[in-house]
This record gives structure tokens, sequence and C-alpha cells, in this order.
DNA sequence: GCCAACGTTGGC
DNA sequence: GCCAACGTTGGC
């Protein structure tokens, strides 16, 4: 099982937005980044867990945890000509963009930005590497771990 | 609103 | 394949 950080901006879907929809599972459609994406295709796997990240917004931070829900399959947004996601490069035949199904596991306090940013421990945690402006990146076991049992107070045995 | 960082585009 | 221009991200 790999683990992830998920950003969202929550004026699109926040932690609570999340939490009311059916299921509480939304597609992560819209991501055009072919980094983010090919994490998505090639390393995501249902069962997996991501932290849900909030970002563009004015405390930014971890607002919960989620699970990747579904393999990737075509981000159906990239064939909308009335979306912003539209791309129209791509096609049905071939598409470029994928998404993954994410479902909540719970909403947890905000741990923010700057408590992340705080902590020695997670010193080398690829999103707070600098310049690094990735939707999607991996997280380490430990720092996972870390952030779940320090920052928490959260059993990760129990998630 | 600013701006640093970085990805993408497209002419050559 | 290079690289300048441009667009986007996202914290502050």
């Amino acid at each position: 099982m790999r683990y992830w950080l998920m950003k969202s901006e929550p004026a699109d879907c926040s932690i609570d937005d999340l939490a009311a929809l059916p299921g509480q599972t939304v597609a992560w459609y819209g991501v055009r980044n072919y980094q983010a994406r090919n994490f998505m295709m090639q390393q995501m796997t249902p069962g997996d867990r991501a932290f849900f990240y909030h970002s563009g917004c004015p405390q930014p931070g971890i607002a919960g945890i989620a699970t990747i829900a579904s393999p990737a399959y075509p981000d159906a947004s990239q064939f909308d000509a009335s979306s912003r996601f539209f791309d129209p490069k791509s096609l049905p035949d071939a598409p470029r963009w994928f998404n993954v199904d994410v479902k909540l596991v719970r909403k947890t306090a905000l741990i923010e930005l700057a408590a992340l940013r705080a902590e020695p421990a997670l010193a080398n945690m690829r999103v707070l590497a600098r310049g690094n402006r990735l939707s999607i990146t991996p997280v380490d076991p430990d720092e996972w771990r870390f952030i779940l049992t320090r920052l928490m107070g959260l059993d990760p045995d129990e998630l």
C-alpha cells in the first residue's frame, strides 16, 4: 500500500463537500500535469491512503484522510467542451488524462502547512519541497505514520 | 495582488 | 533539440 497527498481547492471541493457526496466519493478530475497523472495511472492502487489537502485558501493544510477507490480511468472532463478542463487535443480513442476515484475515510483536525513545516521529521516531505507545484505527491510511510500518530493523535492501524 | 517556480508550447 | 514566451500554481 502506498500513501499520497492530494491537493484540492476547498472552493472546488472541500473535505466537507466530499463528506456530503453520495458514497463520500469523488472523481479526482482535472489533473492536467503528466507527473501527477502518471502517479494515478502507474502507481496508485485501490486501497492506497491519501491525505486530503486544502490549497489555495486562507488556511492551507491537511484536512482529512481518504482512500483510493478505483483504478485510473479516462477523465470525462477532457471531452467536455463546456468544462474548464476541456482538452481539444485529447481524442476519445486516445485519452490524455485520467483520474481515480477518491473516497473519504475521515475528516481530521486541520494540520496547517505551517505545522507541517515546523516538524523536522517532515523536512523531506515532497509537498514541502521548494518549488513543488504537483497536486499529487507521494508520502513516505514514516511521514504518514508520524502525521497520524504525532499530529493527529490517530492510530494508523485503525485506518 | 505579488511573485517565485516550474511546466508547456511552438517557432526555429 | 533548443529556448523564449507564456500560463499556472499556490503561499504569502
